[in-house]
DNA sequence: CGCCAACCATACGGCACCGTATTGACAAGC
DNA sequence: GCTTGTCAATACGGTGCCGTATGGTTGGCG
């Protein structure tokens, strides 16, 4: 029994402690304990505990690079629908421990003006990604910070998660209502420029 | 010289501690250094730490309270506007360490269980009040959720907050155009400029 | 003037964590 | 069966913080 442990394995539970306890609960020695062994394991797989914190902030832009990168080619509402599916399907994941949890790094962000530089930065994508779509800035502005605001509100509020589906088609909605909306049909540039 | 200080003081510190640096950077030690103190005048002020952030949760449970009943009978459009004004100046004012910050508070509700069920009944009457106000109550939560967005990312990017009367005129834009919108053409001139 | 209360400095024991060094267990492959 | 690489236990010195104990300084006031 007793299986040894991989890099991964400490990767995973760290990502665990990040979703529960913030970054201060990612530490060698505590997760050492969950683990169930001593930190000799750990520096073996890490150069120290920045190195574990490194991976897991690096982790997380890859993995949203990908998401963004493997999105298809629809726009607007279809588009929308897309991207918002996967991003349900990560945060189910996150809470497997398979991937670390945006409300966790931004979070961690908030506190840490390092990773919060990093994290804007993959934040501006989406956002660019949305206007794009929309042709709207403010609207896509408007819609991240929806979203923005439910994964922060979601991870205080129990089973508040399970509404996301709801939340989902309320953005939906606000994205259509522009489209038929006042300036007709799906203007580029009726937006604002910052 | 070298004034001496009163728990007033060391209120405004931890205020200012917990917005640059989180619930870990309120801590008895750094905060009697920033002071240029030791903290032999904490143990005197408060009973612990635990104390301190104690005394902080509250301070800013009972402001918000206040924030809340002194608000007129304005509804609609109009409360709305009220209440943003309301908000943004008691963002000023976290910023100068006379109020805890919402945005510090929400990032500590966020690791801390105990923290977030106060914060989410708090949190609870300000959606509650959106929903009298608009008679929409999903509408209220997108509402509320688009400040909780701003303010979360307001902590990270700089110069975001300037931007905070934009945002607001498109929250009230959304709530007008509800009114205007789907339920039928009820008077949209109503509640007009505060 | 002398005293008391408010406030602060100093010094201490304890704890939790960091990172390193060294040794030990075990499996795979030769 | 012996070696080698992989992972883990143990033990250590160092640091930062907590909370307490105790004594020092100061200002107001009777």
């Amino acid at each position: 029994m007793e299986r040894r442990l991989a890099r991964e394995d400490w990767l995973r539970a760290a990502r665990l402690a990040l979703l529960r306890g913030g970054v201060e609960a990612v530490r060698p020695e505590k997760i050492a304990r969950d683990l169930q062994v001593t930190k000799g394991s750990f520096y073996w797989h890490f150069r120290n505990r920045e190195d574990l914190l490194e991976a897991l902030l690096h982790e997380w832009e890859t993995e949203l690079e990908e998401l963004l990168t493997e999105l298809g080619p629809e726009t607007g509402e279809a588009g929308l629908r897309v991207l918002l599916d996967r991003v349900a399907a990560r945060v189910r994941r996150s809470e497997r421990g398979e991937v670390p949890s945006d409300a966790a790094i931004f979070t961690w962000a908030s506190v840490s003006p390092k990773v919060a530089r990093r994290v804007n930065r993959a934040e501006q994508a989406r956002i660019d990604l949305l206007a794009r779509w929309s042709g709207n800035p403010e609207l896509a502005e408007l819609l991240y910070l929806i979203w923005l605001g439910f994964v922060t509100r979601g991870q205080r509020v129990p089973g508040l998660r399970r509404r996301f589906p709801e939340i989902a088609e309320a953005m939906i909605r606000l994205l259509a209502a522009q489209d038929a909306g006042p300036g007709g049909t799906n203007d580029p540039g009726a937006g604002r420029k910052s």
